[in-house]
DNA sequence: GAAAGAAATGTTATAATGTTTCAAATGTGT
DNA sequence: ACACATTTGAAACATTATAACATTTCTTTC
């Protein structure tokens, strides 16, 4: 659960990975929950890429491997993860990404950038604060905040062209 | 646009319904934009209930009404409507909802019960302003943003039981 | 008002995403 | 070893969204 590195600067994204699985050992040995193969390698698959990766994407590097996957494969593993707060949903692409703050409660803010689709987690507790008051002056109990802002990040305002 | 109704309140929605029509049809004359009648009666459908309504219950509506309608008819109309600000998609619930402040450029911020399925569309300066600011930060140009909490409105937790 | 071009719609098929259901296997506690 | 709960396999299905191309309708220009 240490600092990471930003998705738009290089860095050995080997050792995000390496550590995003270490920490959801972590996690699940405390919590008694059961961080099985399939449910750890569905992990792995999302951490490895920056960008969100669709339930149907996974399902298809799981069967390249071998694996006599289905669709309810991928999406109970998907669950899991999500109920376990390893992994988060993107509403408006369909999509997961590995969470950046495992273990911490935070409300997720996610940085979508739509020439090179990568994303940026953001914990941004004075946006939290202002969602909480501007809900509680509605009288309304929230329970799950979906923020997602869909832009251009840095590297793509730069330079037009990145993977 | 003008001030509405909360739709935890009860109200004459065939009000809310009737201007939003008329605020429609302002905004479309002054774009040069042709609300047809397929797309003002998706407007129609969408704004009568206060619940998100799923393209494809609008799809089964039209169907009732003798119109033969296929997919890529509601599809094309919401991508108007959504075009022109008349409508909302709620990304976490893939379903559609009538804009409170159409033809006002503004963030929209969606409170969605839970309970009830009603949905309340704010404004939420504060919000929008923190969210812009916590983009900069991180020098991030913000385009688009989604913005959808789920939780218990005033009335469900009142009275836990409603529509 | 007729012809040309643009915008909108009809129609069929298909893609992409997600769920239900029930059976089999695996792990866990006694 | 037994009973129980959890996880996985497998097949079918449901829901949401788009592609492609033909046809119609509207608008502009002559």
């Amino acid at each position: 659960m240490s600092a990471r590195a930003l998705p738009y600067r290089p860095h050995n994204h080997q050792d995000c990975v390496t550590q995003a699985l270490a920490d959801a050992r972590a996690i699940c040995q405390q919590r008694n929950a059961r961080l099985t193969p399939t449910r750890q390698r569905v992990l792995e698959l999302i951490w490895q890429s920056h960008k969100p990766l669709g339930a149907y994407d996974v399902l298809a590097e799981l069967s390249a491997e071998g694996q006599n996957a289905a669709p309810p494969t991928v999406y109970r593993a998907l669950d899991f993860l999500q109920q376990h707060g390893l992994v988060h949903r993107i509403a408006s692409l369909n999509a997961f990404v590995g969470c950046c703050h495992a273990g911490e409660t935070h409300t997720g803010m996610f940085l979508i950038c739509r020439n090179c689709g990568n994303v940026l987690e953001l914990a941004a507790p004075s946006v939290t604060v202002a969602l909480a008051d501007a809900a509680t002056r509605e009288g309304f109990d929230a329970e799950e905040v979906t923020l997602e802002i869909a832009g251009l990040c840095p590297r793509c305002k730069a330079e037009p062209s990145h993977d």
